[in-house]
Parts: C-alpha cells; structure tokens; sequence
DNA sequence: CCAGTGAGACAAGTGAGATTCTCACTTGTC
DNA sequence: GACAAGTGAGAATCTCACTTGTCTCACTGG
C-alpha cells in the first residue's frame, strides 16, 4: 500500500465551499500565517547562508541552523525537508542572484565595446562571489559532491554561465557560423576557470586585488573567444556568412 | 601537555638497540607482517577507488568499505584513522599518478613542437581520468567539501598543475621576461577549465569523444598562451630579454 | 602434534545527529 | 475571561557511523 500526499493545484471539486485562503490560520503579533512562515524561511536561508559559508555543509548541523536562526527545530521542518533541501534552496537564490547580477552588467554595457562587456560580466561576477564569501563558499564550492540532485543544479547553473559566455561570442562574430559544439566546449572551459579562481580566492592561498583578476581573466576570455573564432575560420569548421571581423 | 609522533630520518639515538624490522612479527600465508599489513591497506585503497568512485563520498560507510575490501574493520582502523584518511590517502596516490602522467608526457614529447606538447599533456590528463571514471570522479568531485585538510591538499595539487603550465609558457617564450602573478592566475584558470571538463564528462552531461575535448582544450591553451604573452609584450608588464618569436 | 599468533565473524558500546513529541506559556478571537 | 491556536524549549526516540572486545578457527614454527 502506498499513498502520497500530492497537493494538486486548481480549485477544489465541485461542491466544496470556498473557505478562507488557508485552513491554518490567525494571524500572530500582527503577522499574517504566511508572512510569519516566510519569515522564519528566511532566517533559516540566512543561517545557512552563514553556516554552510563558513563552517561549511558537512559541519553544520541542523541545531546549529536553528541557534543561529533563532527558530526551533519544528518550523525548520515546516519550511525544508532536510538540511540538504536547505542547501539546495539556498543554493539556487545565489546562483539566480549571481547570473541575473552578470546578465544584467553585460546587458548594461555598451554593445558596441566588448572589452568593456567581458568586464562588466568579469566584474559583477568576482563581485558578487567574493565581497561576501559565504556566498562563494556556498556556490563554488560546498554544492559539490552532496548528492546526485544537487550536482544536477550544479550543472544545470554551470550551462547557463556557458550559454551566456556562447551567445557573447555568437553575437559578436555575428558574420560566422559558428561549430556550436567545439563552442561549447571553450565556453565551459573560461566559466571553469573563473569558478577555479573564486576557489582559490577563497581558500585564502593567494589573493590578487579582486580588480587584477577581473581585469586579467576578462583579458583572457576576450583572447580565447578572439583565438577560436580565427581559428575555426582556418580550419573551415565556421563559415563567414558575409564579411567577419574578427 | 603536547608530544609529536615524528618520524625523523636517519639512525636512531646511540645506544638503541636495533631490534627486528617491527614488533608483531611472524610470516602468515607466506607473508612478512609488513607484506600482509600492505596488502590489507591497498585492499582497502581499492575498495576506496571503488565506492567513492561510483557512490561518492559522503554515501560509502566504513562497512561497505570492508565488505568489499573483504577485511574486518579493525584493519581498517589499522591502517587509516578514519574514512577521511583513506581518501586523502587515494587522493594523494590519484592525484601523484595523474601528475606524473602528464608530466611525462610532455617530457616525452618533442621540445621543439608546442602544440605536440600541449595535446600530449592534455592527452594524458584527459585519458588518464576519463578512462577511469572513478579516478576523475575522486580527484575532481569527492574531494571537495570534505574537511579543510583535504582543501589544502587539493590546492596544492591543482597549483601542481599550474606550475607544468607555467613552466612550459616559460619555456616557450624564453626570450621574455613575464609577470609572473598574472601569468599565474592564467595557469590557474586553464586548469579550472580543464578540471570542469572532467567533472563535465562524469557527469554524464555531455560525452563529447575524448580526442575532441583534448584537442579543443588542447588548442585554447595554445591560443590563450599565445595571445597572453602578446599581449604582456604590448602591455610592457612583459620584457624582450632578446628576441621574442611569440 | 602443540602452543601461540593472526584472522574473521559477531556483537555490543559510544556518541552524534535527525526527527518527532510533549508540555508550558503566549497571543488572538469570540 | 474562556478557549483555541501559535510558539519555544527540551525530552524522547531512532538511526547510523564508528570503535572495540571476544570468540573461534587457521596457520606457523618448533
């Protein structure tokens, strides 16, 4: 025998009253159910990101979730499944924060100057990676290797890195038609090595001025992209589709 | 109170009596005590590359390293402090070959053709992790995360790497004087890239044939290389000690 | 062949942590 | 004010990874 405890979304069947919003709920020092449940949610999101980011997943245990949270061990079961749902919520509002931050500099930047676009994407990246590196941690390196699920996120986020990296490149050499495969391939190199960067800065070994090293992996990206596109035109693995400057 | 069990090289204090090799000592099954407790400890080795290779880390109990190193526990316990040090253990000795492989390879290959060199390295890193994918799944993905030790052995590792690159940038472009910080953060940002390949293919994500990714990572190295130490040159962090064929 | 050492099976102890439950207290509604 | 719902603290239960000890049998060397 098995049943599961499915909530089906649309309106209850026909006949069933409509009833308040919410079976659970009166509000509570002058709390709506709902804004007292997002409310701790938050503070559990926020013990983690300071917990997982400095002790680490591994050390941290749900009490110390609920201390530094300042809610009890029930309503953190409320809110997540386990503590791994935690890291996993967790994990996936900073990595949207950190790609919507990059998109959004890119965007910004004038289309006409890729120096400047590879550097504004560089810049809100280390930035928002490393002034505060909790988040860092939390994103680069504790999401590893703790369970399947989460290094399917892991993967999925890593593509969307890369999928911004290619269609930089697509649009600039906008004359060539590109061997989208082998792009792939580049692009996922350059975002390994921004995130190896961010390991390094973290784990404390060695620490250049933030601005040194976007200015330098920017450098970098831009002679690789520059590099393989030439290259690929030698090679007759991309086309010009009018005149490419490349 | 703070005594330290170091073993120093060299002949022990004068007056000590030189007993036999060890203290439990008697042949079994044709086997020195040492031959046996070797034995044992590369069973577990095995048994390690085994389950932390395909379950991971985190999901292999110390029972199940037993079973399937067919040895009881208190082996185990003999041989290692805890499921930690038998990764660090397997980490060293995956992480050691995989060096050697690759610098071997270039040594190997022809000091006069770049590029032969470059696959040639690339080629060896790439099969001698892929080929096993247990081996790449502990150098590149169960070891991280796991204890701030095992962070220090991975960067240590990884700036291994960065150094044969470093070395052969330097070699190549002898007639140039480089910054060395920045040609540093380059290396370190080839072999993220190439790391995330790995952890890219075992993830079963997409399976591009080896020989591909070795010759596309192989050929952005070249490219990046190339177009870093141009650059430098132009830049004037870099100096002509003679003439400089980049 | 015998005494003693090494090995394997079994199992109970230890301890940390996750998850659930109970109870006393607070707040809101009628 | 009475009663119900919300909350916090901590106990109780459970699981599971270790960790160690004991027992029995196998093997060695004399």
């Amino acid at each position: 025998m098995f049943t599961m405890d499915v909530k089906v979304p649309g309106r209850p069947y026909p006949g069933a009253v409509p009833t308040s919003p919410d079976p659970g709920g009166r509000p509570y020092r002058g709390q709506s159910p709902e804004q007292r449940r997002s409310a701790r949610r938050r503070r559990f999101l926020d013990a983690g990101l300071e917990l997982f980011g400095t002790l680490g997943y591994t050390a941290t245990a749900i009490d110390m979730l609920c201390g530094t949270a300042k809610v009890t061990a029930r309503y953190f079961y409320e809110n997540f499944e386990s503590r791994e749902d935690l890291l996993l919520a967790l994990y996936d509002e900073e990595a949207a924060a950190v790609i919507e931050a990059v998109a959004g500099a890119i965007t910004a930047a004038d289309p006409e100057d890729v120096d400047a676009r590879i550097t504004a994407g560089m810049g809100a990246f280390f930035h928002r990676m490393l002034d505060d590196p909790r988040r860092a941690r939390i994103v680069c390196v504790e999401c590893i290797g703790v369970s399947p699920v989460m290094e399917r996120r892991r993967r999925v986020v890593l593509h969307e890195f890369a999928a911004i990296v290619v269609s930089e490149i697509v649009r600039i050499a906008e004359d060539v038609e590109l061997p989208r495969e082998t792009l792939g391939i580049l692009a996922l190199s350059l975002v390994g090595g921004v995130n190896e960067h961010v390991v390094e800065y973290i784990s404390g070994q060695s620490r250049p001025p933030i601005e040194v090293l976007i200015s330098e992996v920017a450098a970098s990206f831009r002679a690789a992209g520059d590099a393989a596109v030439r290259r690929w035109l030698r090679d007759g693995t991309a086309t010009e589709v009018e005149t490419a400057e490349v």
